[in-house]
DNA sequence: CAGGCGTGGTG
DNA sequence: TCACCAAGCCT
């Protein structure tokens, strides 16, 4: 008879503890039923990436409603598909969601790829995704690593490594008890875990099912792992931008498709740095809104000015853009940053009015 | 390979 | 208020 492993233990353990207290989640299969559809653990995987369960969920509704599988979303427009994105962040995602159903689509006959590999070249699927994809949509034994699992396995083996230096030894472990069958519900467990119980501050540990396998329980301070080495102050920008108004339409302008909120609808905008260029795209009657709407990027923060005017029904500002109807500019698929300064202008011409 | 790349929840 | 951090990927 064999012996069972620690490593074993742990994967029968969590696992019985998935049984029970599995999250319910949009993109899941019901309990008791084998029928993850591929197209929908994709897309939700893409959703996740760096982004909370509660902000995916409403996205994920609507894509999967207006876009039901992966020919549907091939076959969308990139302009409606931005839109559809705004708000969640990572807009290359949203490039790369469009480009990997073509993908599919065209050199796949509409099927996903069922293997990491295959996964992995398709665009926007790095080893995180390839993984989770083959294990949770394709039953495929995968060992998959992202921040919720990188946290519990160094706790579990009290890896004591700071990241990134710590990544190979983690990946290492995590692979030791991923079981070959039900990996993907081995993932799903590790990664509810994570988010629940084994959280970054505070974890519950009097709570967790692993309790007696883990190595961090028997510390005095469990939450020390993973070390992580200390942050780079984020950079203070300034910007401008401008509301250019003309008979309820309002000018807005496609981004670069490369960088910051790149391919996304905006409104007009300086450059963004310590002294900012302010001068206007049209001579108008400006008027300035006295707060600049503050906004915090991922690795720098910004005060962006806005200024505001109605123009003549002959002017349109130099270089591509489109008129836009003011009342429907909640449909424009706007970045929050620029949906926050249009809302700070609308509000401030309601009160002159 | 270190840094660019959003946003919102949380303690 | 503010720092931390999230189901990472790409270059």
């Amino acid at each position: 008879m064999r012996v069972e492993g620690p490593e074993t233990k742990i994967a029968r353990d969590l696992l019985a503890h998935y049984d029970v207290h599995a999250r319910r989640l949009p993109w899941r299969a019901p309990p008791g039923t084998n029928a993850a559809d591929p197209y929908r653990v994709w897309l939700s995987e893409v959703m996740l990436q760096q982004t909370t369960v509660a902000a995916v969920g409403p996205y994920f509704a609507r894509f999967t409603e207006r876009w039901p599988d992966v020919a549907a979303l091939a076959a969308a427009d990139d302009a409606d598909l931005m839109a559809a994105w705004a708000g969640l962040g990572y807009y290359a995602r949203a490039r790369n969601l469009l480009a990997c159903a073509r993908a599919v689509a065209r050199d796949h006959g509409g099927r996903f790829p069922d293997t990491e590999a295959g996964l992995r070249a398709l665009p926007g699927v790095g080893a995180y995704t390839a993984a989770a994809v083959a294990a949770i949509a394709f039953g495929r034994r995968a060992v998959v690593v992202d921040a919720n699992v990188e946290r519990v396995v160094a706790r579990l083996f009290a890896i004591a490594t700071p990241l990134p230096a710590a990544r190979p030894a983690i990946r290492d472990a995590a692979d030791r008890i991923t079981p070959d069958a039900r990996a993907g519900d081995f993932a799903q467990a590790m990664m509810d875990l994570g988010a629940t119980v084994c959280t970054p501050r505070n974890p519950a540990c009097g709570i967790c099912p692993l309790r007696s396998d883990c190595a961090a329980f028997a510390t005095a301070d469990p939450a020390i792992f993973p070390v992580r080495p200390a942050k780079r102050a984020k950079p203070h920008r300034t910007g401008h931008g401008w509301w250019i108004e003309r008979d309820g339409h309002v000018w807005l302008v496609r981004r670069p498709d490369t960088g910051l909120l790149g391919g996304m609808r905006g409104l007009p905008s300086s450059d963004w740095g310590d002294a900012p260029d302010a001068t206007p795209p049209v001579a108008a009657d400006w008027r300035t809104l006295a707060d600049p709407v503050r906004h915090v990027f991922t690795h720098f923060s910004l005060s962006l000015t806005m200024h505001h005017a109605h123009v003549g029904d002959d002017v349109t500002p130099d270089g591509a853009g489109e008129w836009w109807p003011v009342a429907r500019i909640g449909d424009a698929g706007l970045p929050t940053l620029f949906a926050r300064a249009a809302q700070a202008v609308r509000r401030e011409q309601d009160a002159r009015n």
